[in-house]
DNA sequence: GCAAGTCTGTAAAACGTTTTAGTACTATGC
DNA sequence: GCATAGTACTAAAACGTTTTACAGACTTGC
């Protein structure tokens, strides 16, 4: 019932514990194990099929060779795609992954946080809400933030894309395919993420010459369910039938989108314009399907691991904060093609 | 630097550590500490934010806390969404999950078997591949088994839906709505819910006095990607014209499908009846919407840990594997209603 | 023949808990 | 005044590793 440890090795092959876990990490040559002995003890603890125990080994080294990873939501596609990289990745370098979500709720974030660190886990991968940076500051183990990060404190790491560029090539888009009248509909969340984006989406009109007033801004509640979102844009579209092209600053908000629309009537493309931030399934397979500005999750989760492998494998004390911006990708598709192609 | 450990907090209240760790684990009582010595104890805890280290602890105890959770692949929304059930629930009782994906393959379940266990995790969910059950079987811990399970083997615990009901349900439904020739497109894996809900296909069909024959069922290599599953389907639709409504028997099939169907040029529902099983948001949002049979995702999650933990917290030597058999929710929506409704 | 150096290995402490088996002291009964 | 019982606490072992400091046996050089 028990398993099989150094004790148990050490014992079959006739020396102390101590040899055996020279050899078996590897340091039998630097500490002089004889050849015979060596290979004596590594027939045996295959045959055994011996497995460090890694609480013991964590106990006595500090390390879980476990990382942290906090979501905001990991039934969410993009952080469900993220998630399935970063385990990928992690299992590579021998580490293993703890989740959980926050369903951008700073209480939930904070217990998290706190039950992640007395398990010790070596590092963490964190989508901070709101007012989070104080207990990431006091984390005292590496950490890299993923999809926003806290302007204000510099010496963090962190992989993010560039939402402006982001929403500024989707809006571009827009006006280059003839749509006029653009509207957006993003949150009243102050997180940088949404406010660089929507700083695109402003630019990106007046760098065209188009009216970018606050009646093409449309702010909701970040709080709301889904039949909330639905209600408030079909809102908005019905007082606001000038506009015809609107940019969802999140998928879900899209997605919600995808269904306002369809109650008031209107015909996506052809009635009313449409690019979302970031793809979804949803946005391939609609028909009309719908354009969008997708980020590089394959890269994202990587980089994110090789972001934290490198903290904490590293010896040196210098330490400079590494900080990565990725290009968003536009895809060109069916929600962005207006009736009439040449109305200029 | 270095965390606060029960010595430090014996010392400060100038008692053992052993007096620090039963007043600490609640038996303050049982071990006649006194009421004095108990509050001392708690209010320094309390100051120096004392968190037990859960490595020691599960060194000591054999308790990790800790459970290993196995799906087939954490970026599908529905093994995502288990995921953020199973977290969520484990979490109230003070575990946390490690998790990892097998893409259904056999070698990669097994690793992750053999480091989820080395790792000393208490229990197991685990959504098995083919051929997993000898290793299954030698974990000396508790697992509960979900989606599938093995039928030869009688002592295990697990929690599935009635594959053949909803199959059953959905046929039925195709059948109710007018449709008479009805195909399935399923995988050629040979595991148990697929074999299930081909079961339940039939039966529907016999039931109702229509052909069931081979020409009806479409098996797929489940090994392909999908542009193959897309090819295979248009090529299975253009020489099967007759065919007046397709059964999918997974959402990915499913999608598949919908993109198959709409490169032949048929019009979902009236020209082609479609029901798929498991639902997705993309069948909620498709135009026209999709009907499906869903798993009760939330209660799966649920019954999962519940039934794990039981397991764990359980005193007693009599075992007695439990079962748990969900039924479907059959959800109608428009790619099952045929062009002429009276057409009987 | 013996100090100094190499080889090959080991004893024991440490990591932070939990838990068993006590100890020392006081109160009670008779 | 002495056994018995209760009260309030503690010493030490144990979990399975890693790592530091050292030990014993040979070899070498002179």
């Amino acid at each position: 019932m028990k398993g099989i440890s150094i004790k148990d090795i050490a014992q079959e092959a006739g020396v102390s514990p101590t040899t055996v876990s020279f050899v078996l990490n590897g340091k039998g040559k630097e500490k002089r194990i004889s050849e015979q002995v060596s290979k004596r003890i590594l027939k045996i603890a295959g045959k055994l099929k011996y497995k460090p125990n890694q609480l013991a080994r964590g106990l006595r080294t500090g390390k879980t060779k476990t990382i942290g990873l906090i979501v905001e939501d990991i039934a969410n596609s993009f952080f469900a795609n993220v998630a399935k990289v970063v385990e990928d990745e992690a299992d590579k370098f021998g580490y293993k992954v703890l989740f959980g979500s926050t369903e951008d709720n700073e209480e939930k974030a904070k217990g998290l946080l706190e039950v992640l660190r007395y398990r010790q886990v070596d590092g963490y991968i964190i989508t901070p809400t709101l007012n989070l940076d104080k207990e990431i500051a006091s984390l005292q183990k590496p950490v890299v933030l993923m999809d926003r990060y806290f302007p204000n404190i510099a010496d963090s790491n962190y992989v993010v894309v560039d939402n402006f560029q982001g929403a500024y090539t989707a809006v571009t888009h827009l006006v280059e395919q003839g749509y006029k009248r653009i509207g957006i509909i993003t949150t009243t969340s102050s997180q940088i993420q949404m406010q660089q984006r929507l700083e695109g989406f402003v630019d990106a009109l007046k760098k065209h010459g188009l009216p970018a007033g606050k009646n093409v801004i449309k702010r909701l509640p970040f709080d709301l369910d889904r039949a909330g979102f639905i209600q408030e844009i079909t809102q908005y579209l019905q007082t606001n039938k000038d506009l015809d092209a609107l940019f969802f600053a999140t998928n879900y908000l899209g997605i919600c989108g995808i269904e306002s629309i369809r109650a008031i009537g209107l015909h996506i493309g052809t009635d009313l314009g449409m690019v979302s931030f970031d793809d979804h399934d949803i946005f391939r397979l609609h028909s009309p399907s719908i354009t969008c500005v997708a980020q590089p999750v394959e890269e994202i989760g990587r980089r994110l691991i090789h972001m934290l492998i490198d903290e904490l494998e590293q010896t040196t004390e210098i330490h400079v904060a590494q900080h990565v911006v990725l290009s968003l990708e536009l895809r060109k598709r069916e929600s962005s093609v207006p009736a009439v192609h040449a109305n200029v």
